[in-house]
RNA sequence: GUGGGCGUAGCUCAGCUGGUUAGAGCGCCAGGUUGUGGCCCUGGAGGUCGGGGGUUCAAGUCCCCUCGCUCACCCCA
């Protein structure tokens, strides 16, 4: 296959993208129902933020020195010559937002946004990902911290699952930051030589990024490295003592780790991240997040405080599969209609049982009544309402339940509609009394 | 960017050491006393065996290249 097609000449998707067909598609949208019916409940509201934005705004926000920016982003000049990029994660867009309109303080946001970045994909990973996220602006207060880490919590609980645990770290804030990467730097000068090959010449750009290498190498010269959580400033101690007070008196358990970090520059402070136990496959974070206060300046606001995280919904659901909860049951139809006389009968019935609130489809094409019985069977209907020739010239329509046991019925046609109501009252009745 | 695995009907896959018109299950379509789905039976449609080149009397089966998918590393959701 070459230039996008196949050998035939058919186009596809582009590689680390993918389709979405009834009923996953459902299902992946019922999700995002399930987060806006969360977390407007809380007291976020939708933001909605273009897929692409002026480069800078994540070269600025995100930082140089990380694979996201530095060789992931879709970056291109636009027949203006304008330097645009994919939006390649949720928060960096989000302030920029929030910076260009100014909304009263705080601001609680949510989104649910396609996320784009130039990977090479490989299971739970895509060039094309969504995210389910929530931004908070205006509020240095660690209980805002706790608070949206429940979010994520009570969601992903909410869901049906599980088998996940959540990490939670500290990264700082420019007083004691600055003064802790020197130390470490000058630790690992120390210890250049034994570091392993990519971080040996990397470890000045991005020094922390050591501290997660997982080669041999590094993790000995790591070992008895200095720990940020041991070089916090009075408040960034103060506000993560807040943070897990908080979370220990919501009874959500957690893991203090020491070598959780984060490529983003414009992290500081809380730092936090859920990982399913249930995927198989090797990507398994499901959500990760933290406070970036130092963000809304960068991207030329006053100083303001931040805080939010992005869930991958395709991981979600992942691990949704793979613990076997939030299954995909899509709604059946109502009634189907099969007319086997000439159709006229047909193409006003569906109309009106749709006008009256009923979900109804119908078949085309004059197909035989085997074929047309077949698709409303398909159709998971609870009753197929039948037109042959003796029906039409009668006035009447066969109600004919197809999920229970009872008998079909001709009733006048212009009491079709409540005739499906009280069809689909009885088998309800019915459902019930089984259960 | 690096490495491994795989590419045969819409889907899941058989096709042994190269040899006549490439198969199965599911799905789809049409029939099975001339108006009724689900089960069952019969029949049918549907494949340039990813693409290109090479070896050979002969390649889905061997070799090379290429495209794609997939898994892992890296990083991330």
């Amino acid at each position: 296959m070459a230039g996008g097609t196949d050998d035939h000449g058919a186009p596809r998707a582009p590689t680390g993208t993918r389709d979405l067909l009834w009923p996953e598609s459902w299902r992946f949208e019922t999700m995002v129902e399930r987060f806006r019916a969360h977390v407007e409940a809380a007291g976020y509201g939708l933001v909605q933020s273009p897929v692409f934005e002026y480069a800078s705004v994540f070269r600025r926000g995100i930082g140089e020195h990380n694979d996201v920016v530095g060789k992931e982003m879709y970056e291109f000049a636009d027949r203006d010559g304008q330097m645009l990029a994919l939006r390649p994660e949720g928060t960096a867009s989000v302030v920029r937002a929030y910076v260009q309109h100014r909304p009263v303080l705080p601001w609680k946001a949510w989104y649910a946004a396609p996320l784009l970045r130039h990977e090479r994909p490989q299971a739970a990973r895509y060039r094309q990902h969504h995210q389910l996220g929530i931004e908070v602006i205006g509020v240095a207060d660690a209980d805002l911290d706790v608070e949206v880490i429940w979010v994520a919590q009570a969601f992903l609980a909410g869901l049906g699952l599980s088998d996940y645990s959540l990490r939670i770290g500290s990264m700082g804030d420019r007083t004691c930051r600055p003064g802790y990467l020197e130390q470490l730097v000058g630790y690992l000068a120390g210890h250049e030589g034994e570091l392993c090959d990519e971080h040996r010449v990397r470890y000045r750009a991005n020094p922390m990024r050591v501290l997660d290498c997982k080669r041999a190498e590094c993790r000995a010269v790591t070992v008895d490295a200095p720990k940020l959580l041991d070089h916090l400033c009075g408040d960034c101690a103060a506000h993560l003592s807040r943070v897990e007070e908080g979370l220990d008196a919501l009874g959500i358990p957690f893991d203090l780790d020491p070598g959780l970090v984060r490529g983003f520059d414009y992290y500081t402070r809380t730092l936090f991240e859920f990982a399913s136990g249930a995927i198989e496959a090797a990507q398994n974070a499901l959500c990760g997040g933290g406070r970036y206060d130092g963000l809304v300046e960068m991207l030329g606001g006053d100083p303001t405080p931040g805080i939010g995280f992005g869930m991958g919904i395709e991981r979600a659901l992942v691990a949704c599969d793979a613990e076997g909860v939030f299954p995909a049951a899509p709604p059946a139809l109502d009634a189907f209609v099969v007319d086997t006389a000439g159709g006229e009968v047909a193409r006003v019935l569906a109309p009106r049982l749709r006008e009256a609130g009923l979900r109804a489809d119908r078949a085309f094409d004059g197909r035989s009544m085997k074929a047309q019985m077949k698709l409303a069977d398909r159709s998971g209907a609870t009753v197929a309402l039948i037109v042959g020739p003796q029906e039409a010239a009668t006035g009447t329509v066969v109600v004919r339940p197809l999920r229970s046991g009872g008998d079909q019925e001709a009733v006048p046609a212009s009491s079709v509609v409540d005739a499906v109501r009280a069809a689909l009252v009885a088998v309800a009745g019915a459902t019930a009394g089984r259960s």
